[in-house]
DNA sequence: ATAACATATGTACACTTGTTCATATGTACA
DNA sequence: TGTACATATGAACAAGTGTACATATGTTAT
């Protein structure tokens, strides 16, 4: 005869609250939704990335603009702009030879303000 | 003489837009707060902790709760635990041998709740 | 067509990070 | 004091990540 507890393999203490497991693992979001989440959060974890989406929330700038204000060089905001383009954050528009990015997320701006909260608040 | 160009070393394009760089510069949050900000998502950037933070978000718990609750091991969640309290996201009562972990912040919630929304919005 | 220039991308490398294993710490109870 | 148990921590390793260098792509103007 199974109980819960044969069922939980990977945890090795023996007490456990199974009510308060089994109420929270019926309220947790979904796997995919955590996992995207997580994702979003890794994209704002570099401060190059941060950076680039602050400038943004500003104006409206090209790759070289970037680079310039950032004082880093043009291959590497490329590079980070692309992760930011995958990630729906910011959008583009050619004009010539020059490629203007702006932010594609007005949520950006929020999130950052709520971050920025958490830090004041020590 | 120098020129703004010469005192950008990183950008080797030609075309800048000074006066946009100039602007945005003077709006930018200050180098601290940016890294801050970064070293803050870089903590939400990780499945297992989201995962955590989402469950104490329902619920205060003991790591073994977490640990079964996730189908991980007491070890691993002890060690974003870690992370999370250095990070002032949670913080922890001991009642005898079990140590209960509970959300230490408001905006956790609110800061994932916009993540949400943006990758529902696609 | 060719040169000049803005941007994108492939590769390589140093560095960081999450997990596991082993073990230490701390608490309760016999 | 000794045992059992919940949690914390150190070390090691595999996997992931950001940057720079070299080079490709795409656009404009001569």
């Amino acid at each position: 005869m199974k109980t819960e507890k044969d069922r939980i393999t990977s945890c090795d203490c023996n007490l456990i609250h199974k009510e308060t497991v089994e109420y929270v693992a019926g309220k947790m979001p979904s796997e995919e939704d955590l996992y995207d989440l997580a994702e979003l959060f890794k994209v704002f974890g570099d401060t190059t990335r941060i950076k680039i989406l602050c400038a943004l929330v500003e104006a409206e700038m090209c790759v070289c603009d970037i680079a310039a204000l950032l004082n880093m060089t043009q291959s590497s905001i490329s590079h980070q702009l692309r992760i930011l383009k995958q990630a729906r954050l910011v959008r583009y528009r050619r004009d010539g030879k020059v490629v203007y990015y702006s932010i594609d997320d007005e949520h950006v701006k929020q999130i950052f303000d709520q971050g920025l909260i958490h830090l004041k608040e020590r």
